[in-house]
DNA sequence: CACTACACGTGAGGC
DNA sequence: TGCCTCACGTGTAGT
């Protein structure tokens, strides 16, 4: 996969020509040398890595797509040998031309990344660094440009956005106005607004993280983050292994920033789940601002507390994680000063994460917990069934089953080349003609190949006949077979086996058929037997 | 399509042997010679008519499905040349092997019913025509010996259920007890008493007829029906040009029979619906018996009157049809005495039905009264929203909507061999699976292929040589080529092309190349061109 | 306003 | 019983 199929031989060395050797192989090394095997096996990333991430952003926006661009950051070791957080794999629309793009979404997304790539390449190496210079580009958009750039970035420890999400196992939901807010701390947070960006995700999948932008002001949801989540084959972190983390969501960096500007109006539509999950009580949220590039940062590991909004709390007494180091507050200060990879690596830091999760509350809590928490984002649909509260863990049920048959859908979506609309149920029409004329194709060339080699062929090689005759001492073998198909390498296989001794061949073609003439040195019957056993027919 | 293809050579003649050529030819040429193009090209039958029915067999009870067969009937003109009532194409479910089928349910499918078929055939030609005789067979059972039992059925006019609902353009469900009972009017539903069935359905679709056979005493629902029409591309009677017969459905023909008697007990789950719509007011239905193969037969074309329990009922006047031939009472009678073919045709009858309906009550008006009227069926699912009625269009929409996509579901499930369960989420995962299946499968044959035909291959074959070289006034060509995929064919096409005159030839193979000389005579620098275009190879 | 497409909560049936 | 699947009615967003 990837980089190293990702670039003809001459672009490859085009770009090699243009960033220089070092830099050509690093970013390759990322890749090949990222940690696949043994941090993400999880079940995040995979072969399909950049299926799940053509999916989400190919999505509808209300089932967590609509987005312009996903980033995977998966942990890398950096030239220096430290883990950092490098480029895993990415997607990016094609903003230019619109939603009809027809033709296999795969590689053709494929090719046009490369060459918008390449032209970014160009760029580089006659121009200046500076991102307005790009963006002027009339052939590659900011976006773009954003994206394609990201491809040199890592970051170590807990700094930038990714790097806080992976340490604190939360996810990190810029908003518009924070973009452009340089106590964000974030700097890809400032490119990204530079770049046209509204709304730019962090999420934590285990080991990595998935970043993932939008040209629009995207407001923080759950049921976003849940999708998101499950498009990555995690659970919902109502049950789930990836809920050893405790899932407390909606920890904007900076929720008065939020509210005060422009977003307000944005999520005023949608405020329904904002409102109540960040004027949940007992909800330790970051109080110290973040420099850039990775000054103090501290959060919170705030291990539940029932959605006060939520009629239902089954037996969920909030017991304090027991940690040690784990304060009494539910804080955690992970106390990453300064940008420079240091001594704790960021896998390490990690580790800390998931450990505080995994000792932290039982795992039945944990779950019923999140149960509560979470589970009321809920985007359309009707209202809250108006006091009934009997059956609460069937509408969860339920909610999970929609989003796993979902699911399926868009990974559907992945594997069918032609979709004509963006229904479901063109989309299964779609499959069912795509595989039908799969079908179709592969019947045609099943017929075609036993026309050609005679593996099946009774009837394709009518006047085929095999004589062996004895004459002088030694064997005639005469096969004679039409001119299309002859199993001439059938034939010369079965002698071989035979451990025939050839000693002189000869091919005599006619109008339509072709004679072998074989004579070897053998016992007869064995060059018979074999003969007729490879070629599958009998002999007269 | 269909029985020409249905028997192998061998088959073929043996069927001939058992039936006679002439009666062999008749069952092929009901299939040939039906109308096809000419009276269901209104999106009834078509090319994927096995896949319909197959879909309707295999579908889950729910969703109209869950038959043993299925069975197209189609008018054709029958060897005297009136127009009957013939087999069009069938589907029988294996009923002896439970569930887990597995393999190509289509072709597997044709392939154990041919079986069953000649089965069935030695049988009839050495036994008597009795079918319990024939259930002693243990290889086939009465459901399956009543489905082939059934390609030699024709029925002219108004003659057996089939007939009639055609003629009536109304569907005809026969419960448990009316199949045993004689006064049902038809043959087949005494036969399918005999073979162990309990329930037995003949919808009318355009100028065909649908039967549809259960083991199981299935309850009288119109959501089967409407899943049923839909399964036939014909939208719901609430707005489709079908519709153009007024949808009466729930007209049993003895529901008095049927409550008597043990469907009560079955009913009693379901019974919302058949309550409903056999307690209607102004429901004029069968009041004379009909007796086996054609006796007298009377049935009312009743159009509408509103649901009196549905809530909701747009202006829906009852306006008795004023068609001439149509008495006051809703009834007509098609006085079809006798089994025979007789003078007027079938298709006239069926005309005469959509006339009648066609001046009836204008089309916006039927529209809507079969809306009203059908659109309570609701087998599942909240009860009526208690009270408003001021959405009831967006309802019926999404009902369309979810029908449809269902349609493609089965569809789907027609088309993708390997099902591993029957939901939904499983299916779309099987589908995925199949189709990069299909996809690598097909990557791997042209890959393959381009091995074998060097048309695009400068790469498979590396060690490929082509060496031309004069010597002693002659020519001797050597190529030299992979065991596997060696294009000797075009090698000798080339030689030939280029009129050369092939003295001799040799083929030397190693251990995995072969390597043909040729010893030609003709003009070097012909052979030369000739061979290399020919093998679109560069020479040296 | 229309119509389409979707997701949600909910009742029901099946194991 | 409990879980899972499904279909239905309904609210909602997009066009």
């Amino acid at each position: 996969m990837v980089v190293a199929e990702f670039w003809s031989d001459e672009e490859r060395k085009m770009a090699i020509a243009v960033l220089g050797r070092e830099a050509f192989e690093y970013i390759c090394a990322r890749r090949v040398a990222s940690f696949d095997g043994q941090l993400t096996a999880v079940g995040v990333g995979g072969a399909d890595l950049q299926t799940k991430l053509q999916d989400l952003v190919e999505r509808p926006p209300s089932a967590g797509g609509g987005w312009a661009y996903a980033i995977f950051w998966q942990i890398a070791r950096s030239a220096s040998g430290d883990l950092v957080l490098g480029w895993g794999d990415g997607h990016c629309r094609e903003l230019g031309d619109g939603e009809d793009a027809g033709g296999d979404p795969v590689d053709g997304g494929r090719q046009k990344m490369r060459k918008r790539v390449l032209e970014w390449l160009h760029l580089l190496s006659g121009g200046s660094d500076d991102e307005n210079c790009a963006l002027r580009l009339d052939r590659i958009t900011g976006a773009e440009m954003y994206f394609l750039a990201s491809m040199y970035f890592s970051f170590p420890k807990g700094v930038d956005a990714a790097g806080k999400a992976l340490a604190s196992g939360k996810h990190i939901w810029i908003s518009e106005a924070e973009l452009a807010s340089p106590v964000v701390g974030s700097m890809r947070a400032f490119l990204a607004r530079s770049a046209g960006f509204r709304t730019t995700v962090f999420v934590p999948l285990d080991a990595s993280v998935l970043e993932l932008g939008s040209l629009d002001a995207v407001p923080e949801s759950f049921e976003v983050l849940r999708s998101i989540r499950s498009a990555f084959g995690l659970e919902n972190p109502t049950s789930g292994h990836i809920a050893k983390h405790p899932r407390i969501f909606g920890n904007d960096l900076y929720p008065d920033v939020d509210r005060v500007n422009g977003n307000a109006a944005s999520s005023a539509k949608t405020q329904k789940r904002p409102s109540e999950m960040i004027k949940k009580p007992g909800d330790h949220r970051l109080r110290n601002p973040i420099g850039i590039g990775g000054t103090l940062l501290q959060w919170n590991h705030n291990l539940s507390k029932c959605d006060p909004v939520s009629p239902v709390q089954p037996q969920q007494l909030h017991r304090p994680p027991p940690q040690s180091f784990v304060p009494p507050s539910g804080q955690i200060d992970f106390g990453a000063v300064g940008g420079n990879p240091a001594s704790a690596s960021l896998r390490e830091l990690a580790m800390d994460a998931d450990l505080s999760d995994v000792e932290g509350p039982s795992k039945e809590q944990a779950e019923t917990t999140a149960t509560a928490e979470v589970r009321r984002p809920r985007k359309r649909g009707r209202k809250p069934a108006n006091g009934r509260d009997e059956p609460l863990n069937h509408v969860e049920a339920e909610r999970q089953r929609r989003e796993k048959l979902n699911q399926k859908f868009y990974a559907l979506r992945a594997v069918v080349p032609n979709i004509s609309k963006m229904d479901k149920a063109s989309l299964l029409g779609d499959a069912i003609a795509y595989i039908t004329e799969l079908q179709q194709k592969l019947k045609e060339m099943e017929a075609e190949r036993e026309a050609w080699d005679g593996t099946t062929s009774t009837d394709h090689r009518r006047p085929n006949q095999i004589e062996v005759e004895t004459a002088e001492g030694e064997v005639v073998v005469r096969v004679s077979c039409p001119l299309e198909g002859h199993p001439l390498s059938k034939v010369i296989r079965a002698l071989r086996t035979s451990q025939s001794d050839v000693v002189d061949t000869k091919v005599d073609a006619n109008s339509d058929s072709v004679l072998h003439t074989f004579i070897v040195r053998s016992p007869e019957q064995e060059v018979r037997t074999s003969l007729i056993s490879a070629l599958a027919l009998e002999s007269n």
